[in-house]
DNA sequence: GTGCATCCGTACGCTACCGTATGGAGGAGC
DNA sequence: GCTCCTCCATACGGTAGCGTACGGATGCAC
């Protein structure tokens, strides 16, 4: 079996034998592959921001970024998925959706930096840099042995420090 | 003309005609395609390793880690190359490779933490942090729009910040 | 000048994958 | 029972890309 993740294993024949149906099946529900992509990645930009941050905002006990960083940090299974599709940007019909998942995140961070008194231009740039540090995160943990030797505590202490540098 | 960059553009035939040349031609210089990937990805390997540390370790002046960051965040330019070979991390050529250049790059990291002073717990997490923020910003800057607001003197900033957070 | 090594071009086979054409099974309505 | 609609399977055409076969040119040794 396959890699099961990675857009070239988007393939029409490939799913349908997965699926133990044919093509003929397929292409009776989707009008070609390229409506196959947008579902999926659609259904990615969904639960990859709306549902977390809900998640988030309901949890109410404790400070709201560390709920935040608990979620992300608490999940690790998610990454290769998710690294998948942003190494996938570059595709036309990936590459905007993407886009608009990092802005409603990076706005998510910077508004809950702002709600904990962090000037407007210097949270906008936090936010960046904090967003990014979870990116990177995702591509370290997709690579064998780099993140080993690391604990998640330790993980999760240097974030908050990030959160909390002066 | 295509987009130069990504490993689907990296083809035997594309690349021979915009050489101007043919496939004969090609597998003359090389067994298979797997070679020329190989070449690629090991040019790749050493020129985003040994050669920024060698540029970072010998302008003497200030300190290493700030130079680090100023090389880093100063090429922007280089961004699209790096990140579509970080994006074809799942091909089992490509995989090793780069988990190698994460290794060298964050264990550079995190001695220069050390020489700061820094315990050796931390630092070594502190320094996977902060390399991840690297590769996130790298993400970032490929996705059109997200980055056009912020400065990089924004980003210089918060990134010294996050190396001197408590 | 003849033989040999080097380098390159043309033509072909092969595979993977997308999309289409076409027929057929099974139920719903009447 | 006839018809129509829904869903699925088989078979085919078309394209992109890898790798190979083979012939041709160019230069060097002798």
């Amino acid at each position: 079996m396959g890699t099961r993740v990675g857009f070239k294993n988007l393939a029409v024949e490939l799913l349908a034998a997965e699926i133990g149906a044919t093509k003929g099946s397929f292409y009776w529900h989707f009008r070609d592959r390229a409506e196959l992509v947008d579902a999926v990645v659609e259904q990615w930009a969904h639960t990859a921001t709306e549902a977390i941050i809900a998640d988030v905002e309901e949890g109410g006990s404790g400070d709201a970024l560390e709920r935040l960083v608990d979620v992300v940090l608490g999940h690790p299974e998610s990454a290769p998925t998710e690294w998948r599709i942003l190494g996938a940007a570059d595709h036309p019909q990936i590459g905007p959706v993407v886009a608009r998942v990092h802005e409603t995140r990076i706005d998510y961070v910077r508004r809950l930096l702002r709600a904990r008194g962090m000037a407007p231009a210097r949270a906008a740039a936090r936010a960046r840099v904090l967003y990014a540090a979870y990116l990177g995160n995702l591509v370290l943990l997709d690579a064998p042995g780099v993140m080993d030797a690391v604990k998640r505590s330790s993980l999760r202490r240097e974030f908050l420090a990030l959160i909390d540098a002066p």
